[in-house]
DNA sequence: GCAAGGTC
C-alpha cells in the first residue's frame, strides 16, 4: 500500500494543474463528486489525493443569535452555516472529508498569501482534525506551471506558515468585529428612532471609500469658479487653418490678455525655431482586470460590474483566460503562437494575427504588476461562435490588446515651431504643434481604441512668415474637479490599497445598494452624507485609510512574531467598547438624523415637477401600497383640490429630470430598462409630441 | 438582516 497524502488546493483549476504536474505520468485519475473535483496522482511511493476548496470554506459567525451590539463572541464555522448564499461550499467540505480518510500526510497547496495559508489551515483543522496540522507541510509556488509546481513539491516547507495564518485570522476577525458592530449600531439607531429597518452597513473598506465620494462632492459644491483668459489664434498655411498656442495656456489678468491681442493684432509672426523630436511609444501591456475595466469604461461606458460579468462569461466559455487577475504579464509558458493560430481563424483578426506569426520572436510587452496565481487576461485562441453586444466588444478589446502587446513600438515625429511676434518693444511667442505617425507598430492592432493624437503640420522653415488669421482673448472659468466615475473610484481604491482585485467592485456595488451613492457619476446621497457626518462624530477611524494601514502594520508585526492575534483582538475590542458606548448614548439623535435624510432622499427622487393641472401642486411618483403599481399624482390631491395623474412605465428604473415637456408642460422622466440605454420621455401619453410619429409601444 | 476576503 502506498502512503496517502492529502493535497489541499484553493480552487478547482489549481487542483487540476497541481495533480497533472505532480503525477508521474502527467495523467492523474480525475473524479467529479457532485460538482467537486478530486484527483488521484501517483508520485513515486506516494498516492496524492488532490482536493480543492472554493476559496474560504470556513468563516466567522456570532456565538448566539441576537441581532444586537456590542457583540464580541464569535467562532469559525463552515461557511454554509454562516451564510445561506455559501451553500455550494458544503459539498466541498464533505468531499474533502471523504477524500482525507486514510491519509497520513497533508500538504497545504493554496495560494502563497495570507488568505491562501488560512484557507488550507481551516480545512485541515476543521475537516481533517487537529492532529493533521502536525503532519502538514506547505508547498510554495508562484505560477501554476509544471516546472514551478514540481520545484515547490521538492522544496516543500516542513510546517505550515503559522505567522501568516495568524495574520490572516486577525484580518478576518478585526474586520468582522468592526463591520458587524458598527453596521448594527447604525441600523439599530435608525430602527429605534423611527421604526424603519434598513441595513446601514459600514466597514474598514466601505468607510473610506464612501468618504472619498463625500469629500469629492464637497469639493464640487464648494468650488468657486475663478476667471482666466486664453488666447485663441489661428493661421492659414497652404490653405489649411492651423491653431496657434500662446506660450501661456492660462492668463490670470484680463489686461494682460488684451495686451497680447492688441500688440499682435494685424501683425505677422515669424518662425524662429522648428524642432522635430522622434518619440517611441512602447506597446501597452496586456490587461489586468482593473486595466480592462477602466478601458471598457472609457471606450464603451461599461461599468466595472458589466465588464467583469462579461469577462466571466467569456472565461467560462473558454475564450479568455481567468479574468480576476492583477497581472500585466504573459509568462513564457503561455503558447502565444498557438493562440495567434487560433485568432487567425477569425476573419477580423486574420491579417493581424498572420503578420505577428511571421515574426521569429514573439515577446509580449510586460507591465509592472504581477499576480502570483494568474497571468494577464488574454484570449485562449478558441474561437467563439455567435457573440454579440457586450461580450463581443469586451472580447475584441482583449484580443486586440493582446496582439498589440506582442508587436513593436510606434514611432511618432512631433514637430513644434516657435512663432514670435515683435511688437511694442516686447516679444510674444506662439507655437504650432503637429505630429506624424512614422511607424504604426502596435497601433494598427489596437487601432479602434487608440485616442486620436493630433494632426500633421505642413512643411515649415525658419524665417517663414505666419500671418494671424484670427486672434482674440476669451474669458474662461476654472471648473470643479470631476465626480468619480465607476472606474476612477476603483482606481483610487487600488492606489490607496483599499480592498482587493476581487472585492473592490463588490464594495462599490454595496455602497450603491445601500443607497449611500447614486447615479453614473457616483454622487453621494443625503443618506450617505448623513452616515458620514455621524461616523465623523463618533467613529472617525472607520472613515480613514489609516485604519487599513495600521491593520497592515499589525499583520506585519504578527508575521515577524512581534505581536499576536490576541493583542490585536484586545486592542480592537477596547476601541469598540468606548466608541460603541458613545454611539449608544446618542442613538436617538443619530437615528433621527438618518431617518430625516432617508425621507429627504425619497422626496427628492420622487419629485417630478410642478403640476400642469392645478399649477401650484407638485407631481410626485406614488407607489400604490396594495398593487405595487406606480403613477404620477399631484400633492394637492389630499386637499381635494386636484386630481391630475399620469400613468408611468411599470418596469425599469425611473429617474426624475426636473425638466418639463416643451409641448405640453408635463414632466420629462428618464426611464432605464435592464440592458438598454436610458431614454427620456414626457409622461403625458396624449402629448402632441407623440402624435404623427411612429409609435413605440 | 451585518464586514471583507476567497471563488464561480
Amino acid at each position: 500500500m502506498k502512503e496517502r497524502i492529502l493535497v489541499v488546493c484553493e480552487k478547482p483549476t489549481a487542483a487540476r494543474r497541481i495533480a497533472h504536474a505532480l503525477d508521474d505520468d502527467g495523467a492523474p485519475e480525475a473524479y467529479d463528486e457532485g460538482g467537486v473535483p478530486l484527483f488521484i496522482a501517483g508520485r513515486g511511493d506516494f498516492e496524492l489525493v488532490v482536493v480543492s476548496a472554493l476559496g474560504h470554506l470556513f468563516s466567522i459567525a456570532q456565538d448566539g443569535g441576537k441581532w444586537t451590539y456590542p457583540v464580541y463572541k464569535y467562532s469559525w464555522v463552515p461557511a454554509h452555516d454562516a451564510d445561506k448564499r455559501q451553500a455550494r461550499t458544503k459539498r466541498f467540505i464533505q468531499a474533502i472529508e471523504r477524500a482525507s480518510k486514510g491519509a497520513t500526510g497533508y500538504v497545504s497547496a493554496c495560494d502563497l498569501d495570507m488568505e491562501g495559508s488560512l484557507i488550507a489551515y481551516m480545512v485541515l483543522l476543521n475537516v481533517c482534525g487537529e492532529g493533521s496540522l502536525n503532519e502538514a507541510k506547505r508547498m510554495r509556488y508562484s505560477t501554476l506551471t509544471e516546472r514551478d509546481l514540481i520545484r515547490a513539491w521538492e522544496g516543500m516547507s516542513p510546517t505550515l506558515d503559522y505567522p501568516l495564518i495568524e495574520a490572516g485570522r486577525t484580518r478576518h476577525e478585526v474586520d468582522w468585529l468592526f463591520g458587524i458592530n458598527l453596521t448594527r449600531a447604525l441600523s439599530l439607531s435608525l430602527k429605534n428612532a423611527s421604526g424603519i429597518f434598513k441595513t446601514l452597513s459600514i466597514g474598514r473598506v466601505q468607510g473610506p471609500t464612501l468618504n472619498f465620494v463625500k469629500e469629492r462632492e464637497v469639493e464640487v459644491k464648494t468650488h468657486v469658479p475663478t476667471p482666466f483668459w486664453v488666447i485663441k489664434a489661428e493661421t492659414t498655411i497652404e490653405g489649411r487653418r492651423i491653431p496657434l498656442d500662446y506660450t501661456e495656456a492660462r492668463i490670470g489678468k484680463k489686461s494682460d490678455a488684451r495686451k497680447v491681442v492688441r500688440a499682435c493684432q494685424g501683425k505677422d509672426g515669424v518662425i524662429s525655431t522648428v524642432s522635430t523630436r522622434r518619440v517611441e511609444q512602447p506597446p501597452p501591456p496586456p490587461f489586468s482586470l482593473g486595466d480592462l475595466q477602466r478601458e471598457a469604461f472609457s471606450k464603451f461606458r461599461y461599468t466595472p460590474r458589466t465588464t467583469l460579468n462579461s469577462a466571466e462569461r467569456l472565461y467560462l466559455s473558454t475564450h479568455i483566460s481567468y479574468p480576476r487577475t492583477s497581472s500585466q504579464k504573459i509568462p513564457p509558458t503561455i503558447d502565444v503562437r498557438g493562440i495567434l493560430e487560433g485568432l487567425r481563424r477569425r476573419k477580423e483578426y486574420t491579417r493581424l494575427a498572420a503578420s505577428l506569426l511571421k515574426e521569429s520572436k514573439l515577446r509580449p510587452m510586460q507591465g509592472a504588476k504581477d499576480d502570483p496565481a494568474h497571468p494577464a487576461i488574454h484570449p485562449t485562441g478558441t474561437i467563439p461562435g455567435m457573440i454579440t453586444g457586450v461580450d463581443a466588444r469586451v472580447y475584441d478589446l482583449i484580443c486586440r490588446r493582446f496582439m498589440a502587446s506582442l508587436s513593436g513600438p510606434a514611432l511618432r515625429e512631433n514637430v513644434s515651431a516657435k512663432v514670435t511676434v515683435d511688437a511694442e518693444g516686447s516679444n510674444y511667442a506662439f507655437f504650432l504643434r503637429g505630429t506624424k505617425l512614422v511607424e504604426d507598430g502596435w497601433i494598427k492592432f489596437y487601432e479602434p481604441y487608440v485616442k486620436e493624437k493630433g494632426s500633421e503640420l505642413p512643411k515649415l522653415s525658419k524665417g517663414q512668415k505666419v500671418p494671424f488669421a484670427k486672434l482674440r482673448s476669451l474669458e474662461r472659468y476654472t471648473k470643479p474637479p470631476a465626480r468619480f466615475n465607476p472606474g476612477s473610484l476603483l482606481r483610487l481604491m487600488e492606489d490607496e490599497g483599499l480592498g482587493t482585485k476581487a472585492t473592490r467592485t463588490d464594495i462599490v456595488d454595496t455602497l450603491f445598494k445601500r443607497g449611500y451613492v447614486k447615479g453614473s457619476t457616483t454622487e453621494i446621497t443625503d443618506l450617505g452624507f448623513t452616515i458620514i457626518e455621524n461616523l465623523e462624530r463618533y467613529v472617525p477611524d472607520i472613515l480613514s485609510v489609516e485604519m487599513t494601514r495600521s491593520l497592515e502594520e499589525d499583520m506585519g508585526r504578527i508575521q515577524r512574531g512581534e505581536f499576536s492575534r490576541a493583542n490585536a483582538i484586545t486592542k480592537t475590542v477596547e476601541v469598540l467598547e468606548s466608541t460603541l458606548s458613545g454611539f449608544k448614548a446618542h442613538e436617538v439623535r443619530i437615528g433621527s438624523e438618518i431617518s430625516g435624510a432617508i425621507t429627504r432622499e425619497e422626496e427628492r427622487s420622487s419629485y417630478l415637477g410642478r403640476c400642469p393641472g392645478c399649477g401650484d401642486g407638485h407631481l410626485r411618483i406614488i407607489v400604490n401600497k396594495k398593487t405595487g403599481k406606480r403613477f404620477a399624482g399631484c400633492s394637492n390631491y389630499f386637499a381635494g383640490k386636484c386630481t391630475t395623474s399620469y400613468p408611468l412605465p411599470q418596469r425599469g428604473r425611473i429617474t426624475t429630470t426636473e425638466i418639463s415637456c416643451s409641448e405640453c408642460g408635463a414632466p420629462i422622466i428618464k426611464a432605464t430598462l435592464r440592458g438598454m440605454s436610458p431614454w427620456e420621455l414626457c409622461i403625458n401619453i396624449d402629448c402632441p409630441s407623440k402624435r404623427g410619429g411612429s409609435t413605440d409601444e
